[in-house]
DNA sequence: ATATAGTTAAACTATATAGTTAAACCATAA
DNA sequence: TTATGGTTTAACTATATAGTTTAACTATAT
């Protein structure tokens, strides 16, 4: 019975894991159950066994997808370090976490905008007005200095992170639209240099910032 | 016979709106030709009478759109004007353009990252280094003075895109995440505010650039 | 050894959808 | 008037896929 437990938790496992892979890769209409079977090396009967449906599949995976993205941004920028490392630290981390997982941007996006359900009880469970607070008492005396009201701050927040996601969700078209231009060839070490450039960018920003 | 083919025209086109629309709203795989036949007010015998199958309706669809795109972008960064008033200019044009047509990027990008070949044709027509050896020409000088070299001008690019486009493909992702900070509520006019906050946001972050 | 939980195989149902066909309908140009 | 080309209707085929069912198999715990 224990060990049968044990094994109910791998097997669970392997379909989560299948699961995510092909629904970041073809998305939830295009992604086919016999084919997640077959990725986890199970078949189908067992998929329905252990998730009733397509749909419950899904949720199963993307909701902790999604809560893992924000908590791990959240967590970053609640971190009690000056503006400038924050914002270093932050392109450092979450480029090197979307560069393990390229396609979950415009995955999450795309799912997202044509079933915003899914995300509903999520969004409303993230602290996102005490992320705002947080960080504008936090970095009260910065951004005063650089003339950033609460106001701002929404346009302040999206801009950073488009920076960062951007090219990820706009890497194919990039990859065709640029591909004649010699820099670009390579995403991997373009989103290398994205980390220092998009920080700077930002502070560079900030520092010179007219109201 | 005349008044046939004018009548020809007005079906292919109403054709082609319902198809954009729908293609838009839902995506390739998620659209239907039946509901594209009914939003056109024909029936899907003539639909497919008129283009042979969903594959060549889609690409009648997408590729004009891709290229209009892109046109237009062009366009903007070919003028000769100051990079200040460009980058204005920028903004102003394509959020507003975007605005219209708000479902635009988050399809487009997710069309191509699941279908690369589509644009591959339209790609390779597309000037893209010229626009890159273009504006590095027209602004050869204010991009020296911030220290901006011919390298770096793939990340600046796409920094600029980045800030227009990556609000509309994020939108339902912000309408959520971010519904309870008041300032948001209302995209359109937080997109408004965005063409001068990302215009003034670049402008300062070049002027006080360091290398 | 036996019962049990997890697992497989294969056949099955139900449904949705792309695409086809053929006959009839209708406006208009010759 | 009549031939033509765009159009409708409705029935049709073919196929893909989600989900179900059932019987048999396997390892393990007791």
């Amino acid at each position: 019975m224990v060990k049968a437990k044990s094994t109910d938790r791998q097997t669970e496992e392997k379909i989560f894991n299948a699961a995510t892979a092909i629904f970041e890769e073809k998305g939830f209409a295009a992604a086919r159950m016999q084919e997640i079977a077959d990725h986890a090396g199970i078949n189908k009967s067992l998929l329905h066994y252990y998730f009733r449906s397509k749909e419950q599949l899904f949720k199963a995976v993307f909701q902790p997808l999604m809560k893992k993205m924000f908590d791990k941004l959240f967590s970053v920028f609640m971190l009690n370090i000056p503006f400038e490392d924050k914002i270093c630290m932050y392109y450092n981390e979450h480029i090197d976490i979307l560069l393990k997982n390229p396609r979950l941007p415009i995955f999450l996006l795309y799912e997202i905008s044509h079933n915003p359900d899914l995300i509903k009880s999520i969004g409303e469970s993230l602290p996102t007005r005490q992320l705002r607070d947080a960080i504008y008492k936090i970095h009260h005396n910065e951004l005063q200095e650089w003339g950033i009201t609460k106001k701002d701050m929404p346009q302040l927040m999206i801009t950073i992170v488009s920076l960062a996601v951007f090219p990820f969700a706009a890497r194919d078209m990039m990859r065709i639209v640029l591909s004649k231009v010699a820099e670009i060839r390579n995403f991997n070490s373009f989103m290398q240099e994205r980390k220092a450039f998009s920080a700077s960018f930002v502070i560079s920003a900030l520092k010179n910032r007219k109201k």
